[in-house]
DNA sequence: GATCCGAATGTGCACGTTCACATCCACTGT
DNA sequence: ACAGTGGATGTGAACGTGCACATTCGGATC
């Protein structure tokens, strides 16, 4: 019933045998569900641990097999919903396989900022790595630093020297883009995210292809920094041209701020401007008005990326990877053009 | 020019010290900053570590030190804003010291799966604990499995077997109820979160102790799960009843999802009801109306559960460290009590 | 000039685990 | 009866690092 008298030091692979009077190799086995091993001595040794309160040192494991079971995930943005979720079900993901997950900030997307976080994680022995941080940057200077461990992006990055899921941006942001034209739009302006994002670049390129399919003429896209913030701001710029009768934001955030400013300015969302987000982050549904925006399954993606990176660790052979394709979610802040000219219709 | 041909196994610190032509222990000096060694020595086998693209070997290091330069992070619901800041700020912070952070996620919180994430990081041999998932039953389990590292919480729990930090969650709490009486309200709902976790105990109490200093009655709390779709199912059941003019929410998205179900009603915030959040998240000001809510600096939150912990597990002498108070932000979700009844009066 | 001192460096072992190989034993086939 | 087989277990080395202890050496002290 008292607590083994513990003398400082953590009971080992040796103390185990010892009780169990077996080698401690038969200890080893045990824990590694070696086949030849007799179920009453397995059941001995097991004994043993449960006394002793035998943990496994996973040091001397690593030391000794040159395998951490554990993977990196380098990520920018983490506060907000979708990298969160995904790292949480990557952490999900990699537990399931007995691996961990050794987390490392993107604060600053300078080079440095970039190098550090990277020389942080290779510190830790990584045997794999996973990359939320989809800047063109961030890839640059893994190729430079040659990390030497297999790494998979969330998104298809055109690159040739890792692994990529392929979300397909393109397709949910072209998708987005149609249901406005759908609806009439033809002056359509793109609240773009930060242009050395790979996301914001192929979300951008959606809603370039589908704005060329329809030939309708083209608004500059607004490059904004995925915030809600921004996205308040470039509202405020965007009501004094007046100029267009609906907006595609890159995320769910900047179209929030954006509805915030028309709201400001007296102009009626979806009434008098329509507007588009992506990602349906949770109050998406609930915001007023509710926003019109494009699904992704963040939880899915992260699983996925795991299973690819695992795969990937193990030697197997590539592993196919079908696309994850966005679903358009319409709700309240799209509607019909109105006739124009509008404004005063409210 | 030509890379080092590599035989297959990283260089060790005994490869770096033939290469610099000393012994082994002066190479792992020179790794330690011993303060004895000569500068034109420690420049040569740095020399010889550039060649040779050394990586110490954490494996190794930890094995002999039995220090594993890693913290655990348990945390639930890190999907959301408050817990995902926090947990980058733990990162960041724990960078800086040059510890590395492993991440174990409740995604359940029956008391079997908050074992399985302990024993899950437990494996990895970590130095110290921060749990954000201040739930009482998690620390019933951590102090049955007596998992024999310092932790911290963060929040104060009023146990004593481990660190805190004390957010003043419950003054927080009662500022934001103070606000709506201020305002002329007397009948106002609290929208509270999950019972068992300590915030949400911690902001209950904040709005009854308000609710009794103004002796007002009291309406029974509803109990959410801190979703906005909760929220709004809350918002839904609450519009049938109609016998209250408040509702403070224990966290924003509830109270988003709230505004959303009064807007379905007819009811307009804060015509014929006010509401307050809690958190203040990003999007926070930029919904319809914008969200009167307490805010709460989760990065800094994050960084002092760090330092925190790292005292603690150097063995340094208790630090004190001062109360956090959250900062009420008035928006536009609350008003002045209307002449009641006021419903038609829109 | 013998002695002592501290700075600079080297030697061997220990950490806890797995791997390669050896050993023991019961059973099989001839 | 004997070699052969394979299951069950044991033995010793190795992984890469840090620690305790030894050694060397130049200079200060008397």
């Amino acid at each position: 019933m008292s607590p083994p008298q513990d003398r400082g030091r953590a009971p080992s692979i040796r103390d185990v045998a010892r009780l169990a009077e077996v080698s401690h190799q038969t200890v080893s086995r045990v824990l590694n569900d070696h086949p030849s091993i007799r179920p009453e001595t397995r059941e001995r040794v097991l004994q043993a641990m449960e006394t002793l309160q035998y943990r496994p040192n996973r040091a001397a494991r690593t030391l000794v097999t040159s395998r951490s079971n554990t993977i990196g995930v380098l990520a920018a943005l983490s506060t907000t919903y979708g990298p969160a979720t995904s790292i949480a079900a990557i952490e999900d993901a990699a537990r399931e396989h007995g691996y961990h997950v050794n987390t490392a900030n993107l604060a600053d997307t300078s080079p440095a900022g970039i190098a550090d976080a990277i020389e942080h994680l290779m510190l830790q022995a990584i045997e794999g790595l996973v990359v939320i941080a989809p800047q063109v940057r961030v890839f640059e200077v893994l190729a430079a630093s040659s990390i030497g461990v297999p790494f998979v992006s969330l998104q298809s990055t055109g690159r040739r020297d890792h692994l990529a899921l392929s979300v397909d941006q393109v397709t949910g942001a072209r998708r987005a883009t149609q249901h406005l034209i759908g609806l009439g739009h033809r002056e359509i302006v793109h609240l773009a995210g930060p242009q050395d994002w790979i996301e914001a670049e192929a979300r951008m390129r959606g809603f370039l292809e589908a704005i060329d399919d329809a030939e309708l003429g083209l608004h500059p896209p607004i490059l904004g920094d995925w915030t809600a913030d921004f996205g308040y701001y470039a509202g405020s710029e965007l009501v004094r041209r007046r100029d267009f009768t609906a907006v595609f934001a890159a995320n769910d955030e900047m179209a929030i701020g954006l509805m915030h400013a028309f709201r400001d300015a007296g102009l009626d969302v979806p009434g008098d401007v329509s507007v588009v987000g992506f990602d349906d982050i949770p109050v998406a549904k609930h915001v007023a008005p509710t926003l019109t925006t494009v699904y992704q399954d963040f939880h899915e993606i992260g699983r996925r990326a795991v299973a690819l990176l695992l795969n990937q660790v193990h030697g197997a052979e590539r592993i196919e990877v079908e696309d994850i394709v966005p679903r358009l979610v319409v709700r309240g802040s799209t509607a019909p053009v109105a006739v124009r000219p509008a404004p005063s219709a409210r």
